[in-house]
DNA sequence: CGTGCGATCGTG
DNA sequence: ACGATCGCACGA
């Protein structure tokens, strides 16, 4: 597996996510590896998105890390509760960033389950190991990822994206961006984007 | 300073 | 369908 690059995240938003479909995202913590298989995510574009948390040069010390180079992670709390990723993408001062919406464990699946359920793999229902990572905030939770994480270089040791060498072929669907309602024309844009058929997109 | 709410999830 | 739960954005 090789790890992505700078210029991969500094390519036209839209783009890099639906490059990221296939690809493996690793966090590294307590000593060892979590890794799921990137199947769904959504483009944030602050410049003409009301539903980017950046729009209309929206900076505070929350969206701060979007206005700065591509590769850095945006984690934000949402609900109180969770954790939400996102990769930020574009040029320094362009606001725009990639949500990470869902995961296809790819190894580390014993300790996601003890994290998202305090229960070992084995004690799990069919449907609950679907729910290990099928949601942006439960694949953060399953890999640990949380506030820490905020502004943690992807080209770094900690948390990255790896290409796999060898990459099983997909084909690509295209829809709304989920629960963004609120956000007026910006809610009918095609910015979500999944791998068909996968079992752990989040929804149809 | 006070207040209303959200790029979600789990339960019913 | 609905409540949990809290940081933060924004207005006063």
């Amino acid at each position: 597996m090789e790890k992505l690059k700078r210029e991969f995240f500094e390519g036209n938003t839209l783009n890099v996510a639906k490059e990221l479909l296939g690809k493996i995202l690793i966090h590294r913590i307590a000593g060892v590896e979590l890794a799921g298989r990137i199947v769904e995510a959504e483009a944030y574009i602050g410049a003409v998105d009301k539903a980017a948390h950046s729009y209309n040069n929206r900076r505070t010390a929350r969206t701060e890390i979007m206005f700065g180079p591509a590769g850095y992670a945006y984690i934000y709390l949402i609900y109180g509760m969770y954790y939400c990723m996102n990769v930020v993408t574009g040029k320094a001062g362009e606001a725009s960033a990639v949500l990470i919406r869902a995961l296809e464990p790819f190894y580390g699946m014993q300790q996601m389950a003890f994290r998202r359920y305090t229960k070992p793999l084995e004690e799990l229902t069919k449907n609950q190991r679907i729910h290990l990572t099928n949601g942006p905030g439960k694949l953060c939770a399953a890999l640990g990822i949380d506030k820490n994480c905020y502004g943690e270089d992807l080209l770094g040791e900690r948390l990255f994206i790896c290409r796999e060498i060898s990459e099983a072929p997909f084909e690509i669907e295209t829809s709304k961006r989920i629960n963004i309602d609120y956000a007026e024309e910006a809610r009918d844009f095609l910015w979500r984007f999944y791998i068909k058929n996968n079992a752990y997109v989040s929804r149809k």
